[in-house]
DNA sequence: CTTCATTTTGTATATTTATACATTTTTGAT
DNA sequence: ATCAAAAATGTATAAATATACAAAATGAAG
């Protein structure tokens, strides 16, 4: 997976979990995580997350991802766990992944894979029910299994 | 109504309504609106309201009221549209105002009225159907609509 | 009406955030 | 591989926002 969508997905697990009040502190935990970046980065980032901050009781104010700006993130989500539960098996050999789904589903993960435009994937190719996942020179098989589960999460239980 | 409750409205009305991007351009609008105040108080208020700023297609930010953190808020608004239904009628004697509302109603209005702490309002006695209420000195029979108006947007179409 | 306490606001400023511009990196085509 | 175009990032800074502090307004109690 590119660089850039890992960090963000980092910075959202960042703002769902913790409490984050400014982008220097967002900032000091991204780096601490190995991320570079500048806060000149993180302000991009968060414009395109649309993260937002409100007021908080406890700490002044927080970053927040709304609800209402959110929802089609939110169907998103829902839909790629969805299509998670259509996972069936992960095999290798060599430079090559197979990895075996429900009947149908191949493509559609197939194409929720390819969005995500992993770095350690060159390509995938899909039929049905198996989908064929060309890697990049150099990644390893754990490399891999890491990126699909960033992609979705849901695998971690089936993977992990 | 006090002045900073019914300015916290009025930049709560221009919130929802328009696109506004920066609290210099609120500002602006408040002052036409007439009140006055600073960008000091702006940012006090929005802390208040809960306001979040969160990246725009078109404007690059706008300020918006997060849904999640407003749930108490719309509930109670929607209480409040419900209660104007039952108000039926408002004549006026001198410094006194009669509110006729539907039976049973009246308390439940009254109270509403009250925590909204009218400026020109000293008080409200209710009964079942009727709420008395006793203006401030000087202040006119429009200004007590205005208000109402205020406190119960949907009084609108019965009194404008 | 004073006095004291509390709340609200403005002024001035520190902090925070966004972005213009330049540079680097990545991508895609040849 | 080499170039041109597009995308991402950093640097420096402008713009926007929050807040410390002081002053003013409001409210409560005698």
């Amino acid at each position: 997976m590119k660089n850039r969508t890992k960090r963000q997905l980092a910075i959202k697990q960042a703002i769902l979990s913790g409490r984050i009040s400014s982008q220097d502190e967002l900032l000091r935990i991204m780096k601490d995580q190995g991320f570079e970046l500048t806060q000149a980065t993180l302000s991009r980032d968060l414009k395109i997350l649309k993260v937002a901050k409100v007021s908080d009781q406890v700490l002044g104010y927080v970053y927040v991802i709304p609800e209402g700006v959110n929802t089609e993130n939110q169907r998103e989500n829902s839909r790629i766990n969805f299509l998670a539960d259509g996972f069936r098996d992960l095999q290798f050999s060599g430079n090559l992944a197979v990895i075996k789904t429900m009947p149908g589903y191949a493509s559609s993960i197939a194409v929720v894979i390819d969005n995500a435009e992993p770095y350690e994937i060159i390509g995938t190719i899909a039929g049905d029910d198996t989908i064929l996942v060309i890697l990049r020179e150099g990644v390893t098989h754990s490399d891999l299994i890491n990126s699909l589960i960033l992609i979705m999460p849901k695998l971690e239980d089936k993977l992990g």
